[in-house]
DNA sequence: TTGCTCCTCACGTCACGTGAGGTGGC
DNA sequence: TTGCTCCTCACGTCACGTGAGGTGGC
């Protein structure tokens, strides 16, 4: 809730935890592996301080880990080349090299495609069969409490 | 594909790793922790031997583990508990005691339910971000191959 | 006898958890 | 000054991976 005094917009470790839903160990460790940029300079011993881009960037690491199921050195390598992409579209260069980043783009979609897609088939047929077993069982619960034949 | 020649149906625990996509230090492990029993009575140093129940069994928890997110401890918990269920059941007692178990059952399946839906979610709500991704990306790349204006 | 898979330690690894002891901002 | 959160080691843990050295069945 509350902030240093000097810095009006700026959130501590343990703020930033709470409100992704992880820990300050975990987001000192993604830092140390070079997954999270070392939240500005900071003298030595001195306290970490993130904005919201920080906050929106953990976040969706946290998620993709989770969902896609990879290791960080996997999830560092997604999104290390979707960001070299990005700057290089940004700095602009030929319609022929446009055309290569958005086909590597392409690509790495269709892979995080497949991955999340053969999860929610699982999940899914998991799902279908915790259902059926819910109705038995229900099925059962009903004959115990009346056989009204 | 060859068991033991004096035991038909019987495979190694490669085979049985093999089969249901995991691995003998896997299988060791779940065994020392209790979640397998103990492959047979085995002369200590002796192979370890299983049959096709044991595969199932194996194949569900390596499911369940990977699906329901939980920690080989909570999944120890959770088929033990299953287990004494069924072993009261099929033991026979009173119909009240009946009614108990089908309660704790469908407890159960409502606690793994809501998990697989809550993850089934999230899994689809990012399919959909892929998919407009994708969809983005195409049109960019429409663009690049023909301004046919 | 030669390979093959198996066996049991036991140390290594990944992604953190958890104190130990100390410093810094309201 | 008192709490609070923060800091940096550094060891612990969970779920295995990976050799090291040796035995057992075709």
């Amino acid at each position: 809730v509350s902030a240093t005094t000097e810095n009006p917009g700026l959130l501590r470790i343990g703020e930033v935890a709470l409100r992704v839903g992880t820990t300050p160990r975990t987001i000192r460790y993604y830092e140390e592996l070079g997954l999270l940029s070392a939240a500005g300079e900071r003298s030595s011993g001195a306290h970490r301080l993130y904005d919201e881009s920080d906050v929106d960037r953990l976040r969706e690491l946290v998620r993709l880990k989770g969902l896609l199921g990879v290791s960080l050195e996997e999830l560092k390598a997604l999104v290390e080349a979707e960001g070299a992409r990005r700057a290089e579209w940004a700095e602009g260069t030929s319609v022929a090299r446009r055309r290569e980043i958005v086909g590597e783009a392409l690509d790495g979609v269709a892979r995080q495609l497949a991955l999340v897609r053969a999860r929610r088939i699982e999940l899914e047929s998991l799902e279908q069969e915790l259902c059926a077993r819910q109705r038995r069982l229900r099925g059962r619960r009903r004959e115990l409490d009346g056989p009204a034949d």
